[in-house]
DNA sequence: GCGACAG
DNA sequence: ATCTTGTCGC
């Protein structure tokens, strides 16, 4: 039933060995441009104190509509600590995944993907733990340098560390602030890229995740 | 020592 | 993220 990890791992784990695990998970990514995006499952989840809520939203990219949802709540221990803040967040998406009737074609998640220190941000840690094809879109930076997209939407500058490319500062809306986009898992960055705009309608987020967000915190 | 720091 | 109403700016 639903999406179920094809591995994992203890989620008790101190901030050093939670940064080691991470160096490990992030050598498994795999680039590829997914055979089927047709189906975008949004994902998000807000937290009250230890009582968390986790959504998830399976929207279709052209016919622009849900066509499933759940949420579950459970227990968030993890405190956030930047850079660390899967081990907070996927133990109740994982949750509300298992819960999905239909398989989505590709996980848009709430936060960095590879544009993360270690290369393993939520996206990433979610993707490789299910083997799924997977793409974060974060509402602001958390690593890497990059210049100042274009002010029309689709314009978007690469998101760098040192020389290399991690993601991608993408406008989504004319004259408003960007998203950062990167790659979960077997996923290039082209076509998370492009699946953000698509997703994207009438505000700053793309509709997955911003019904996921908005369901999230209902 | 001083910032920066997804959600 | 969460605490919270009205309000500054294009």
């Amino acid at each position: 039933m639903g999406l179920t990890p094809r591995f994992t791992h203890p989620w008790d784990l101190s901030p050093a060995e939670a940064q080691a695990l991470q160096r490990k998970l992030a050598r498994r990514v795999r680039f590829e441009v997914p055979e089927r995006m047709e189906t975008v499952a949004g994902l998000d989840i807000s937290v009250r104190g230890e009582q968390g809520r986790a959504a998830a939203v399976v929207w279709h990219v052209d016919r622009q509509q849900v066509l499933e949802h759940v949420a579950v709540e459970g227990t968030v221990s993890f405190p956030y600590v930047p850079g660390l803040l899967s081990f907070r967040e996927v133990p109740l998406l994982l949750q509300a995944l298992a819960q999905l009737r239909t398989t989505p074609d590709v996980l848009m998640v709430d936060g960095q993907g590879l544009a993360h220190p270690r290369r393993c941000g939520l996206a990433t840690h979610l993707g490789v733990l299910l083997d799924h094809p997977a793409v974060g879109v974060a509402k602001s930076r958390l690593f890497g340098r990059h210049a100042e997209p274009g002010p029309e939407k689709g314009s978007w500058a690469p998101l760098y560390d040192d020389g290399e490319v991690i993601g991608a500062v993408v406008r989504t809306r004319t004259g408003v602030r960007p998203v950062y986009v990167s790659v979960g898992h077997r996923m290039t960055l082209e076509a998370a890229v492009a699946l953000t705009l698509r997703c994207t309608t009438r505000y700053r987020l793309p509709e997955p995740t911003r019904l996921a967000d908005q369901l999230s915190r209902a």
